[in-house]
DNA sequence: ACACTACTATTTGGGGCCAAACGATTCACC
DNA sequence: GGTGAATCGTTTGGCCCCAAATAGTAGTGT
């Protein structure tokens, strides 16, 4: 939820105190609330950070950077798997993949032993985007965790993985 | 960054070395990669349940309900504060206006003294349906944040904090 | 009064995003 | 071998998202 949990200190300790008040009588989880609040916060922020400072350059947005990154790293892929990959659905994908064709980043290449399904590779010209614009979008996520120990990034990653396995575990069932 | 951290351990693991090995020739920063990267699924999946299971059966987009929160909590405010405290741009704020407004859960008002700006409350339906959705959504909070101790999600919401302040501060300089 | 500047919400254009509907292909079973 | 279910990628419709351009309003200095 918004700034509710974010700004300065004091910012922070009122916006706290404007919730236990507003929802007072709703019985709330301040707790997670707050946890949860500041994953959607952060990701929007450095998110937009990382678009306009290091995929801007490059006309690349968000999704279409991670289907290259998810080339480079696994490997020519089927759609689907790809479209999971990414975290994006397989509609949103057709729209990124006609982009990255269009300018030369990707190619689609049928699949000999089943015509209903589609391969995606990179192109020479992608790999050498990835490779231009990884660096650089490494060098901001060490900038955004700089204020963290070593320690804490670790603790970051692994608390994040458990929420993250949690909810993928409510939405299969 | 995609799956490429996440999922089951095995995977994991397969995917840290996929990544080390592909990327070996770029000198990158592993540790804030992962934590970075968490951060992005983590949100993606969480915001992705939450829409489904909390706010698609009141027609509510996340945005939508995020300046309906920011309402209820802050009370009546301008467009641009809160614009700004929903993490949306001005123009984005005017589509969910419009969308909020043609639903009936929140009105525009002129500002009598200055005729640019505009003033923004909730209507009575609109306290209603965040009053409705607020504990639901909290539930859910609840939920994914569930296999972590009270202390560990007082330190994700604390590490957080501290990322998004980071990464506040390089986009205002 | 007048121009100049600064600020407001809005519109425009190009994408991205999802769910649901669709058409094509494959598979399973009879 | 033909019929029905399952599984692909794609299209459609509605909304969200941003940046940049726009129009209207307010303040500032002369």
């Amino acid at each position: 939820m918004p700034s509710a949990f974010a700004a300065g200190d004091d910012e922070l300790v009122e916006a706290e105190h404007l919730i236990r008040d507003r929802m007072s009588g709703l019985d709330l989880d301040l707790l997670s609330l707050a946890a949860v609040s500041n994953v959607f916060r952060t990701a929007t922020t450095v998110r937009n950070h990382m678009e306009r400072n290091v995929l801007k350059p490059h006309s690349l947005s968000w999704s279409a950077f991670v289907v290259l990154f998810v080339l480079h790293i696994w490997g020519a892929k089927e759609s689907r798997e790809l479209a999971t990959e990414a975290g994006i659905s397989g509609g949103t994908l057709v729209g990124v993949l006609d982009t990255l064709e269009r300018k030369g980043l990707a190619v689609r290449q049928p699949v000999l032993t089943d015509r209903r399904r589609v391969g995606v590779a990179l192109t020479d010209a992608g790999t050498t985007v990835v490779e231009d614009v990884m660096p650089a979008f490494n060098r901001e996520e060490a900038q955004v965790t700089g204020d963290l120990t070593a320690e804490e990034t670790a603790t970051l990653a692994r608390l994040l993985r458990i929420v993250l396995r949690t909810a993928e575990d409510l939405d299969n069932r």
